[in-house]
DNA sequence: GTAATAGTGTCTCTCAGACAGTATGTC
DNA sequence: GACATACTGTCTGAGAGACACTATTAC
């Protein structure tokens, strides 16, 4: 029988802080880079996992306690020369959480970095995470996906600003607005926002659609 | 030491023939659905290997006698009942052609049966081509990536159609033409095609750029 | 009233689709 | 000359960016 390389699961988790991109790191429990900050990540289970999804999902779980988040498969890394263990397949995953759903103390081992502060990491996670930056990048230009860097509840200030925060460009008020109202992926909320001496904002959530929503692009 | 799951490499190798997208199959060879046909794929060699695309390229090369085509890793579908034989992860790619190179006697192991009459396929290899012409019909409409399904040297009539025949619509003349120059990836070769009674067509190529054209979408 | 943010209206310029026109070959 | 396909020019309507305007709260 031919010899198998090790399997594991990493998880990119991405949220915005104070503004910014960042990604959650936790301390390596086990020998190789034993205490070294990096991405959340195990074995495959053979055993335990029903899939590679479901992997993940436990993963994310065990190490920081979030349990629904967006999730999805980025990449896969593979190679004979990316873990000191020897040859090894990472199936990696990104996930999408609002900074809220993290306060408890199941967050408290997790250190969360900008992306552009991000220095040297334990194998090859800095690929993983520029390549799940990139990813995020990419689809937040054409998808719904910043939503779900925010709470179920926002205002569109709020999604405006997370859409700028995340590809890194101003966006005009007017032309936003407009296509959120064509693209139709929102929904209303009965009730309000205040912030300080000015007019309350209307509160938004995703309307459920199984899919994500995504928009087009042309030839 | 935890149990390692099964790990393979398929190959999704998508071609144009008599103006279909079309898969290519081969009968397998070893023992799980010996005979049947099924996408090119075989055992990571962690002796062989140095890395997953590496494997992709020794499997297709095993398989087709192709060296050098257009590859990208897919997607990775791993689960514990996609294979009789337990616990599988499947890293796979696809890889996309011009005929014309598959004439040889390579490729007479393999039938090329076009993409939308395929029928039952062991293992899940019907939602890997389904994933792979997803993942074509998404590119082909901001990238260049169907030009990698001519020869390297080709017509604007001959490229339009192929992008037609990718993304299933029509394309208007005037309107393609101009994204082309705008978006200026190809160049024009000294020499002509000819084919009946008409005036002769310039030939085009890619330009040599590292990376794949790609052009932007907006939000 | 002022300040501050929420939300809307409008103008203009660019660009993609539609389609007609011209060019250059074979017969 | 006719015919077939290659290639180009122009009109028009939809949509995005820019920006100004109105609305509603706290003070």
């Amino acid at each position: 029988m031919e010899r198998r390389p090790i399997t594991t699961v990493d998880v990119v988790l991405l949220t915005l802080q104070t503004g910014q991109l960042a990604v959650g790191l936790a301390p390596r429990t086990t020998d190789p880079f034993k205490g070294r900050s990096a991405l959340p990540g195990g074995y495959l289970h053979v055993d335990r996992d029903q899939d590679a999804l479901q992997a993940a999902r436990r993963v994310l779980q065990e190490k920081t306690g979030i349990k629904a988040p967006y999730l999805e498969q980025l990449y896969t890394f593979a190679g004979a020369s990316r873990d000191p263990r020897g040859w090894s397949v990472s199936i990696s995953y990104y996930a999408l959480v609002p900074l809220s759903t993290l306060e408890p103390e199941n967050a408290a081992a997790m250190t969360f970095v900008p992306v552009d502060e991000i220095g040297q990491l334990p194998f090859d996670h800095s690929s993983i995470i520029d390549t799940a930056v990139r990813r995020l990048r990419d689809k937040s230009a054409y998808s719904a996906l910043p939503c779900y860097l925010l709470p179920s509840r926002f205002t569109l200030a709020e999604l405006q600003a997370t859409y700028e925060q995340v590809m890194g460009e101003k966006l005009d008020k007017s032309s936003f607005r407009r296509k959120l109202s064509e693209l139709d992926f929102l929904e209303a909320v009965r009730g309000e926002v205040r912030s300080g001496a000015h007019r309350p904002a209307q509160l938004y959530r995703m309307r459920k659609a199984k899919n994500l929503a995504v928009f087009d692009k042309t030839m």
